[in-house]
DNA sequence: AATATCATTAACTTTTTATTAATCTTTTTT
DNA sequence: AAAAAAGATTAATAAAAAGTTAATGATATT
């Protein structure tokens, strides 16, 4: 998914700078000089966060960051200025702003900052589900459930570890020696046997599928195939 | 609401200053001086942010860091360090930090910082002031009350607040330590033996409507089925 | 001070589950 | 092709976890 932004920044070549950057990294952004045109593409498009100068000229930052929450509008914003006064950071945690980001500051870590900031705010509206696809299964192991259309099954929790490793690397070979060593912590006589166990089990958990298989490479491992 | 901190912090003199400063500003702070006890104190308690230190002797706080996601815990964490270098800085954050923050910092901004992506993390835990449905069971929470068809059960405060936290996370997994840690305070055999007997009550309250289910997922903890 | 309420602790039973064992099948080597 | 090794399957076992009922002790109420 791409996150869309908005750039407020009244130097020409630092925004020029920035927003190419930034659109090289995959994000989609706007970049308007001042904040009388931020305000009125914020009326029209739908931003996940705002990136506000705060020296610019007519209306600043402090005072756009006024005017977006006065229009009551929901739009995240942070500040990325040289202004590194400790009175202004706090001015703007204040106004409401998710980060205040000091210049200059090297663009590698703002694309890590801004992800991450995107990444948590996404993460309030949206309770993520992590769920695995296997042929006509699903798996979510978070719950430890595994579903085959309207039949449900509680794994265990070696069940779910397992499966898990092999639905990481499916279609790939899966060494015994590995899945022993990170699942078991010991890689000996009897705990591969045990893998033996919890294998059959497995196959018998997912037969409903007939294009799904564990499959034994001799003397190497399993493989989960499902293409 | 007070938030709950853990400060994980070897250098004691900052340690000290750190946390009286932070309990000053009206924070509930645990500070432990290494890992180990890091993760010991977080099997045991329920945290609303981590921040940690990176230095530190035995296990670094990016080693910390590693063992609480391996724990599968969805605690928030946030560096606080003197290692100020780009590349710590995006391990950090590939690490699933909120943020990295650079020592020295004035204790009123991070103060400022702390509260905000507090602010940001909180979950709109919109305590639901209306009806629960569950099954043919209506539940008020306000005043304790149980309802299905004409009869009424009033239920305990920790009855409650069970029922409540189940009702939450119907159909998903609650960890027992997660119960525990937020509803008893603390994760410990005894306040597990008392969980147990309010499951077995909340069982024989809800056993009228045999669609809604407590089942228990060895070494996990519950889940209230109603689909 | 006596009573009532309720969470916790205790004592005991039942269930769950990873492992080990036993037995059979397949694959590889000689 | 026979022997050996590896894997598959089913069953048995033992330890840990969970369930249940009752007793206890703390706190609040009358």
């Amino acid at each position: 998914m791409e996150y869309k932004l908005l750039l407020v920044e009244d130097d020409a070549s630092l925004g020029y700078l920035l927003s190419e950057y930034l659109k090289m990294k995959k994000f989609s952004i706007v970049w308007v000089k001042n904040g009388n045109n931020a305000l009125k593409i914020l009326e029209e498009h739908q931003f996940d966060l705002c990136i506000l100068d705060v020296m610019m000229p007519d209306m600043d930052g402090f005072n756009l960051a006024e005017n977006i929450n006065q229009k009551n509008s929901s739009i995240p914003f942070l500040f990325l200025t040289a202004r590194s006064l400790k009175i202004d950071v706090l001015k703007g945690f204040s106004l409401g702003a998710v980060d205040y980001i000091r210049k200059p500051i090297d663009e590698e870590e703002l694309v890590v900052r801004l992800n991450n900031l995107l990444y948590i705010l996404a993460k309030k509206n949206t309770s993520q589900k992590e769920l695995y696809k296997i042929g006509l299964y699903t798996y979510n192991p978070l719950d430890f459930e595994l579903c085959f259309e309207n039949e449900n099954w509680q794994l265990t929790s070696r069940e779910s570890e397992l499966l898990v490793y092999l639905l990481k690397n499916k279609n790939h070979i899966c060494k015994h020696k590995d899945i022993l060593t990170t699942i078991w912590g010991k890689n000996d006589y009897f705990n591969r046997k045990s893998l033996n166990v919890f294998v059959t089990r497995l196959r018998k958990l997912l037969k409903n599928d007939p294009t799904i298989k564990i499959v034994n490479i001799h003397n190497q491992g399993f493989k989960l195939i499902n293409k």
